[in-house]
DNA sequence: TCAGGAAATGAATACGTATGCAATTAAGGG
DNA sequence: CCCTTAATTGCATACGTATTCATTTCCTGA
């Protein structure tokens, strides 16, 4: 860090006090126009920025908001990120990138987001355990997960209306003539998972259909290894849906590898609506995110000094079917 | 921010003074073990961690670095994000994130970048304008562009050998028999689309062809639009070079979709090699930048302090070949 | 013109930490 | 056991800013 410009020579420069320049940076506070003009102008040519380590530290309040994602696999994460980088822009918070490569919050990540004392940390995609609930509670930070529950941290939870969608899933593949049904899941203990299993297949029941559900993680991979092996065992059924997008592109291809007509022979039915889902070789029918909803909301419980604090808020919020090729 | 425990806590509960605890915190610093011992237990008792603000503010020296990335386009940007995070952190850094909506940098998003006096910063994508890089110049902050080069900013720059590798795929290309080119190109000066431009021509024209060159955006929808106009005007040629993998994958889907069979009647190359080249509906052959590589030499130039501030170094690094189905 | 109140200003201080300096303790050698 | 030297330690200070409080300036109305 080199030699900065300070308040204090603004202010000799401007021919006023060290005081007279903080409040012309700090709004709300009362300087006469005349004075406000000599700063700005003292302060343009010397190109003074307040130095936000000092105003941190005085203020005892960051201006920080740690963004945890876990990975890079589900192009949904980095349009999130952008969301939340924009709206948070815009309230004069700055974004410290935690990517984290385990599941799990790392104690080093925690320590980061700990030193900086950010003003809030939206956790995405990982799963936050106890102990880091925990960590994030002693030391008063607010918190929320984002597109995940996780009952019993008592961290605020925003997420899709995963169980509700799902049925909606499941009544729009019935309603398309599918007797037999196949569910493929995500990582074991992701809400988002559980959430859309139960409501899948709750929604079968009540219509008096079963369902395979087959095991996965999330991942392109996964999904096609499950739809090749559906296939070479001969448990294929009329209608699939899967966790994820990615996950379904790789149900795709693999039917698509063996020759698997899709819609006519198989319905597949994602979740996520990504960018690739509307592209021609997949054409994918999917429950669209409100991510927008979701971010500023998220940010809402953060920043509400009423809300941050108080007992975790658990949110659904509903997002909207999106019909194409694939039903 | 709540209130925290200070390193003045800590001294008491340990009976030392600030100053020693201080030292325990700092490396390098001579402590004796039994006070070592009492403060870290101390420490942990409390749940004490160096308050960053006051440690930047007093050391005069950040340990943010900044990460500015223009968008969520290409899945190629975040994979990078991710490795710079990683490596950061095991430096010791953390990383701000600046997630621009324009090719321009924002004097909003210098403006963050300047209030925290970040150690460096990492401008992927955008393109750094020169009012950008005097800036950065003026209040000496280490830069370095990374997948693109723009001559007499005087910043450093690391990218891949686009030139030569565009002459090699030329090459492949010419191998393959394909008699009449096609370059899909990307945003106007862009140095990715120039650089590949360039290779790709004029390895063309040493050996007696020439190329139609389209021009593009780097977007998977200008790909497509660009394929099917290729079809449609009749002027589809033997050979294809994408300047992304993105855009190939847009060109791909334009003549799938229109029964012109890759690599029969086509053959295609992209470049970046990122996740979904590998997938069964493209298995698109296309040339993988040294993400690792470039990662670590971007990090090199901006925190060594010889390197950093001296004149913009121009590296380009060599990348590797993946052939698949497309050729 | 002057009194009185409001608005604006400056001096001083505090935020939490790292570090130079002086003082103290520990270590080692005879 | 004492002297010399090295290793620790504590005190005090500085980093750059926001804010309290006292003081000064400005404005308004009579």
């Amino acid at each position: 860090m080199e030699k900065q410009v300070t308040a204090h020579e603004v202010a000799k420069l401007a021919g006023v006090s060290q005081s007279s320049v903080s409040r012309v940076f700090t709004k709300g506070a009362s300087v006469s126009e005349k004075t406000r003009k000599q700063v700005l102008e003292a302060a343009e040519q010397l190109g003074y920025r307040p130095n936000e380590y000092a105003r941190s530290l005085i203020m005892r309040k960051s201006s920080l908001i740690g963004l945890v994602m876990k990975g890079v696999s589900n192009p949904y994460y980095p349009h999130a990120v952008k969301k939340f980088t924009a709206e948070l822009k815009k309230l004069g918070y700055s974004v410290l990138l935690i990517d984290t490569d385990d599941v799990e919050l790392q104690m080093h990540d925690i320590d980061a987001l700990l030193s900086y004392h950010v003003a809030g940390v939206v956790i995405m995609d990982a799963t936050a355990s106890f102990q880091t609930a925990e960590m994030l509670k002693r030391f008063r930070i607010p918190a929320v997960l984002f597109n995940r529950v996780v009952p019993g941290t008592g961290l605020h939870s925003v997420s899709c209306e995963n169980e509700s969608a799902a049925r909606e899933i499941a009544r729009l593949l019935i309603a398309r003539g599918c007797k037999s049904f196949t569910y493929v899941g995500g990582r074991e203990g992701a809400s988002t998972h559980i959430e859309r299993l139960k409501g899948f297949t709750e929604e079968l029941r009540d219509h008096g259909f079963g369902c395979q559900v087959l095991p996965g993680d999330f991942t392109y991979a996964t999904g096609y290894r499950n739809g090749a092996e559906m296939i070479e065992s001969g448990r294929l059924t009329d209608a699939v849906f899967a966790v994820t997008d990615l996950m379904a592109y790789g149900i795709f291809d693999a039917f698509r590898d063996r020759g698997v007509l899709i819609p006519e022979q198989v319905k597949l039915v994602g979740f996520d609506d990504i960018e690739m889902s509307s592209w021609s070789p997949y054409n994918l029918s999917t429950y669209a995110h409100p991510v927008d909803r979701m971010v500023a909301l998220s940010i809402e419980l953060l920043l509400d000094s009423e809300r941050s604090h108080a007992a975790g808020e658990v949110h659904y919020l509903p997002g909207e079917m999106k019909l194409r090729g694939t039903t």
